[in-house]
DNA sequence: ATTTTATTATGTAATCTTTACGCAAAGTAA
DNA sequence: TTACTTTGCGTAAAGATTACATAATAAAAT
């Protein structure tokens, strides 16, 4: 017995008897089909967007679903939520991260199904949309109804993690064409967050991060004058990313 | 149609059939058998420590588990992870918080069995164990060994966690007796971020929050001057909890 | 009773960060 | 040319963080 456990002998007992067929076991286990939900966002015309399909339930007739699929027998999670994306809008190179288990047992019309939600992010204009199967469109998260299952709740728990998450981490990358101008990146951050930010101190803050490469180039064909663009420097940034946050709260 | 949709008529699709028989498409779908584990944390002399018991499978042998048990068929995933914590620690006024899905196919000897991972924290004082079956008892975190299936990944993954959230969040306080002296807290987060930190300094943060009633009561039994206690006043966080966390990485 | 030791409690100065602005320069459109 | 919008740079005040100093209190040792 390790050295960590705190044991005592008097009350303590040890397994009653030990489970040799696993398999059996196992078997006997009440099972329950799963599926995998993607929730895409992305950034269009200053509107934080996510891509849904019509659903193809009688039930939810005209209704608005997230991309899903059930999970393959032998696949990882990760790797069924990177298959949906591929499947269903041709992209491969795309951000995705887990985010929530929805296991409701009345969420499905036909029975339990859980569904493990995953969020992912995509630049728009970068990756055109090949794949139109049943009505796939971006819609404004802000102004989504009509939606299946329990596809709002998934949506809104997934939009909190990203409001959260964009604060602390460099995803807001993954949403704008690789060269973007400093108000571009400040507009994202307006839409998913929902505040507006001072220009200037925005700009000051990013720079004292000191992870945007300067291009020396700037953007073409805006009616006013044209900004400088920036790349995001991934590599500086996994050196020096902040490990101490700081207890604060 | 939404007028969130950016519809492309020339290639948009509708569903080709709608399908009316949800319960025969739920019945069609491979079912995977779903397990809830809880990772409850405890902290007892300077120390983090995680509830496990021993095994009951042959393969096993030895190897420590942590405390879980198979999703019911009309169960909340929430409600499950309760019912484990209430089943096999006697208590149910526990903080407990879903952290992450494991679905590797290969994680369960008798066949894919998926996981759906709580995290749980709770005084170890406070709440006295009444119930010993199969060896339950509390293991340092740090010097964890011979763990069965991937409950040294899990554990690992609730422990990141719980490092970035008690930063974030009034956690802490569900580790420490309800009157905790400062020493104790800043013992508490040294233990669990594995850090040192300014007594000073950390005195202040935790004045400048505003969140601790000062008891005007006294440490008892310490060789040394007492410290005084507080308790976390949850109310007035509740009420003026941090909204924006701002944008730093 | 006095000293020693450990720990609590409070303070302060220097540095870094955040916030709220001001203003000149560059490009577009009247 | 002039007005307008937006970029880009700057600065001062307030606030937060860091590093370190010192007094006060209680227990234990002398």
């Amino acid at each position: 017995m390790p050295n960590t456990a705190t044991l005592n002998p008097a009350k303590s007992k040890p397994p009653e008897k030990l489970i040799i067929d696993t398999g059996a076991l196992v078997a006997s286990y009440p099972a329950v089909p799963i599926t995998i939900d993607c929730v895409i966002f992305g950034f269009e015309e200053n509107v934080l967007k996510v891509l849904l399909i019509r659903s193809d339930l009688k039930c939810y007739e005209g209704k608005w679903s997230l991309l899903g699929d059930i999970l393959g027998e032998t696949e990882q999670l990760d790797e069924a939520a990177y298959r949906v994306l591929l499947q269903r809008t041709g992209m491969n190179d795309v951000f995705l991260q887990q985010v929530k288990t929805f296991g409701n047992p009345g969420r499905h019309p036909g029975g339990r199904v859980i569904t493990v939600a995953y969020c992912s992010l995509l630049n728009i204009r970068h990756h055109e949309l090949k794949i139109y199967d049943n009505e796939l469109h971006w819609h404004a998260v802000k102004t989504l109804e009509n939606m299946a299952f329990d596809h709002q709740q998934v949506i809104d728990e997934c939009y909190k993690w990203l409001q959260k998450r964009i604060q602390e981490h460099p995803l807001a990358f993954n949403l704008l064409p690789e060269k973007f101008s400093l108000r571009e990146l400040q507009n994202l951050y307006e839409a998913i967050l929902g505040v507006e930010l001072d220009r200037r101190n925005f700009r000051k803050k990013f720079f004292s991060m000191d992870f945007l490469i300067d291009l020396e180039e700037y953007e073409e064909n805006v009616p006013h004058r044209p900004g400088k663009l920036y790349k995001f420097n991934f590599e500086k940034y996994e050196l020096n990313k902040k490990k101490w946050i700081g207890i604060d709260f």
